[in-house]
DNA sequence: ATACGATCAAATATCACAGATAACATCAAG
DNA sequence: CTTGATGTTATCTGTGATATTTGATCGTAT
């Protein structure tokens, strides 16, 4: 500590900035799938110029969070049924695999920390399901296996999934029952250090989750979403 | 020739072919772990501008094969023995995930092609490992997944393992023949369908291809490799 | 219906700025 | 006078902004 007490100046990194309001903009389903973005009109709506947001756009680009487009626009990935179980396929593998890691290094405290995330309280004004406490829960989990390389690749088919929370949304409340049992199971997995019946919970999670955006429901739930491309 | 053996560019599709051309940079080991990167440096090298550049070095990035310093430097990820047991554990984990879709999926057709590629002669004056041949296997073998979700990922994986290719790459011979082994054992499981064979043939190969990186030998490799940072 | 041109957005190049680094000069102590 | 440390400056870096170029799309006129 330095001898002053003088807290170390955040220079604002605008780069940064603009990629995390975007990714938080994701994470909270605020894309619609198919949606279509313009460089410029991101830069006016974070009050900054071209070049930041490019970088930030290219960076979620690389992530799958976006595509181009061959008319040189960017669009959401639109709603597709086969890359949707491609996502849960890949979902579910690379975070079971990481949770059977997280567990070689699991302890009380870490255990504990994850019942207080689900025992915060929503929000009062909060009417959906309490996506960052679920966030925050699967990747306190998750933070235990250490994986420095695996880590960012579950953010980012996060991120791919975060267009389509922008459907699922819509069941919040089966969702939110849906949560709480996960949460529940998993926090007794955990405890019994039984590995097999804590990846059989995350299966179900997961899979729950993506089970409302079964074939019969697209249709419906597309024209909800606003704008559909070509 | 230029320090990174990255060929200059015609005018087109620039961004595309900047990150393309470093991405082959990495994919062939040019560069060495550790090694301290510059914009200016690299679009002159390129023959463009440094805005291209820009966007392809924030792809890679994301991608985890450069890194950001605090300093504002970019940097080839320096050599660390727990990051590589981390990349050797994803690459098993997400390669036999992928492998395992791609065999429900596997056609005879598949299976010639594999064999075409390994038969391929290696270029007249090709003294190392034969990278793009083994490439191209592996990635010809998970295509048949049609994984647009985990493809990008595995390549990611593999741009990160470029990196300690400059240091694999000194056992060339050994490697040479250990990947022989690989892809005639692949091939006689593919043609039983025998999936726990493929997939025990496939983590044996990246194992093996890990194991030139033991701990005892690195202190040697990372002088050969070039300059060390800090 | 086709072709041409107007219009708009993205891609690139260039410019201006601020942080970081390192070489260099200056000064003090032995 | 030498040596070590400290303050200064020159230079190199990435970042953000802006001007220019390129390419695509859509409307209109033939």
């Amino acid at each position: 500590m330095n001898t002053f007490g003088i807290a170390k100046i955040d220079q604002s990194k605008l780069r940064e900035d603009v990629y995390a309001a975007m990714r938080d903009a994701f994470t909270r389903g605020e894309f619609a799938p198919g949606a279509v973005l313009n460089l410029r009109g991101l830069a006016e709506q974070l009050g900054t110029s071209m070049t930041p947001v490019r970088e930030a756009v290219r960076r979620l680009v690389a992530e799958g969070a976006l595509i181009d487009t061959p008319s040189r626009t960017l669009q959401v990935p639109p709603f597709d049924q086969e890359r949707m179980l491609d996502l849960k396929r890949a979902r579910v593998g690379m975070e079971t695999m990481v949770l059977g890691i997280a567990m070689e290094n699991m302890d009380a405290a870490t255990i504990d920390l994850l019942e207080t995330i689900i025992q915060t309280p929503p929000d009062a004004e909060q009417t959906g399901p309490n996506l960052k406490a679920n966030h925050d829960f699967h990747f306190t989990l998750y933070r235990k296996s250490n994986s420095a390389v695996m880590l960012p690749l579950i953010e980012a088919l996060w991120l791919q999934y975060g267009a389509y929370l922008n459907l699922i949304i819509r069941h919040e409340n089966a969702l939110r029952v849906d949560e709480h049992e996960f949460h529940k199971d998993m926090i007794r997995a955990l405890r019994r250090n039984d590995r097999d019946a804590a990846k059989a919970a995350l299966k179900t999670d997961i899979e729950s989750s993506f089970n409302y955006l079964a074939a019969e429901k697209l249709d419906k739930l597309t024209v909800i979403s606003g704008r559909n491309p070509e």
